[in-house]
DNA sequence: TACAATTGTGTACCAATTACACCTTTAATA
DNA sequence: TATTAAAGGTGTAATTGGTACACAATTGTA
């Protein structure tokens, strides 16, 4: 819990640094042994978890805020992100700025306003980024998002309204580029799809039709230790995932 | 162009009743006689046009806004509103300011700030719309996309960020139906399908895929007039359109 | 060495899309 | 009133793409 004193000091420079009524609210996106990631926060005073957020620096454009406040969060740079909607309820923080709103003057407080924020979605290499909590919590860690625990504010839209952009982009974004990891085996793959998608696919025709699309390079190596036969490996082949990404991958799933 | 005094006037009510940082900026689609149209306003000074746009009240959600600030451009109520994206370049608004900026203190000037700008697209109905200027424009009028005037700040990035997402949106969107006037010809309505894709389709195969989605009723009257067969008028069935724009209409154009 | 589990490959079938041909209707005109 | 040009309406064959399977191959383990 922060004291009065600390909330001052931030709230003095809050003021002095970022814009006054924007937000931006990121939902990093992780993969790991066919699971689906959230990267979330548990503040100090709740028992409810928030999206990794930050401000608007006076002169900082809106991409360069998103990339700084990930890159505190997970310690990593040159993230892949989007923003995909703008959440602009004058309602939104409400309950938020409540926690907060007894230990300084209404005028003064930099919390409490309205902030319209701007939703943005990270893809980002699980294994290399190094979860890390800010002065509002405690905990910063990857959940399961089959499994979430309870959101403060409006932030279960945020991530709902994330993942299902997500599923709309499958065919535009090099989505499958920046959650896998460099080397992977189709079955990996299928599992990531079929996680955006929330349903199951054929295994065989999901290897063909990827196959089909040209745009991954099939290793020598195969991924030994499984009690069976073994996949081969494959990695992105970058310059034809981009070209087929312009005309967006054919067909539905 | 406005006086000092005006501009005074507008600048104390502007700081007291909108956020301060955040406008929107709006391109309005309308189709009529086989062409694609964009509102667009001349301002008094500039020989270069610019979208509508506006601010955001302090209390007001932003789609509440956007409906607001077309209210008062187009006399329209209940317009197809959606936001597409956040343009938030700190220098976005740069040329437009040096305009106003020797007139005001630049400390007391509300116009001559940073805006993050949420781009919304509007669908309106062209017949229905009566274009009205703003107090910093002269000229409210309907603008042929293939023959547009010189744009001011990034009003073309705007626009043409806009018109991609309508491409993209085609299918799960009702584009047609809030573009199209109540009844319409199947021609007509592939004229609309075309200029947003940017391509011919085949006369035969549109009609054909069109009617199989089962969301036009066919319609027993016929457009006379031309010197040619009359085409039949159709009507978007709104509870079937609907129900195919949930999961999307299939394939691709 | 046999087995269970999983991956790799092939094929037949069905649905959707494409590329056409041909007929119908309208208004202008001879 | 018959003819014609221009456009709309309907049908079909060929192609493509997606789906649903069957079956063979490979791995570590029992």
């Amino acid at each position: 819990m922060l004291t009065k004193e600390q909330l001052e000091t931030l709230w003095a420079e809050a003021d002095e640094i970022y814009l006054n009524n924007i937000s931006i609210d990121c939902v990093v996106f992780g993969f790991h042994e066919g699971v689906m990631k959230v990267l979330m926060l548990k503040s100090n005073n709740e028992d409810a978890w928030l999206l990794p957020g930050g401000f608007v620096r006076k002169l900082e454009p809106i991409d360069v805020s998103a990339n700084r406040i990930l890159k505190e969060r997970t310690g990593l740079d040159e993230i892949f992100l989007k923003q995909f909607h703008v959440f602009g309820d004058p309602d939104r923080t409400k309950l938020h700025n409540e926690m907060y709103r007894d230990m300084l003057p209404a005028k003064k407080n930099f919390f409490d306003r309205r902030f319209i924020s701007i939703g943005y979605y990270a893809l980002v290499d699980f294994v290399n980024a190094n979860p890390t909590p800010d002065v509002f919590s405690e905990v910063c860690t990857w959940q399961d998002i089959n499994d979430l625990p309870p959101f403060q504010l409006d932030h279960e839209l945020i991530f709902k309204t994330a993942l299902d952009t997500l599923r709309l982009q499958l065919n535009y974004q090099p989505i499958g580029y920046n959650l896998m990891p460099r080397e992977f085996t189709m079955p990996e793959l299928q599992k990531l799809y079929e996680t955006i998608l929330g349903k199951k696919l054929d295994r065989r025709n999901f290897q063909r039709r990827m196959l089909g699309f040209g745009i991954l390079n099939k290793l020598e190596e195969t991924r030994k230790g499984g009690a069976h036969k073994a996949p081969y490996l494959y990695e992105f082949n970058l310059e034809h995932y981009q070209a087929a990404l312009d005309g967006g991958l054919s067909g539905g799933w």
